[in-house]
DNA sequence: GAGCTAATAAGCTAATAAGCTAATTATTTC
DNA sequence: GAAATAATTAGCTTATTAGCTTATTAGCTC
């Protein structure tokens, strides 16, 4: 499992933010993200290293490319844990002793 | 709002989690706080105007002590909304549901 | 106001991270 | 195997952040 660190750093940069929206249609290569973007392509590479490893998305070779896909699993998990380690016998709504 | 960066840049610190959780249990002053802490005085202060910026904590004098009380509405609206951003069609609780 | 305590701000150092360009590793194609 | 394309890794620079120590501000007590 990806640490809780891993995952909210990951999630602290707006450009990895994009990254995982544009990832909402569907599996994308790595050059094809990183065309959507200012940035210069190793750069976006690196993102996307951090979001492996964060375990928000998954890579997979198909051919010559390498396909980028979205998984929320680690993202619903940590945040989940993360909720009731803060609210243990809380709702999850709003506070509210 | 705080902005989602300020939020999950401070939650990537295990520090200021633990401050967090420390919080769970009630409001503290500073050096109630910063003594569960190895690390300097000042340097837990730092770490708590983090969490105030992110409003995850708030900060309200009470005499010559200032008490920080935890405050999970600002993480939980902006978990529900990236959950949202990143999953329009999908379920948002829990996954699979 | 002087003295005391609680907390933050300022200033510094070391480590981490983001960005670039250039070089390297895979993979397909000829 | 050489050439071409896709992607990452390496090396460098700059900016941010965590930690410390010292200095300053805010409130209380006398």
């Amino acid at each position: 499992m990806a640490t809780p660190d891993a995952v909210f750093k990951a999630l602290a940069d707006p450009t990895r933010r994009e990254i995982l929206r544009l990832l909402r249609s569907g599996p994308r290569s790595s050059g094809d993200i990183a065309a959507q973007f200012d940035s210069a392509w190793p750069t976006i590479s690196r993102h996307l290293a951090v979001l492996r490893d964060a375990e928000l998305v998954t890579a997979e070779r198909n051919g010559s490319t390498i396909l980028y896909e979205l998984d929320t699993t680690v993202f619903q998990e940590t945040v989940e844990h993360f909720l009731n380690w803060l609210n243990p016998g809380g709702s999850h709504g709003k506070r509210r002793s």
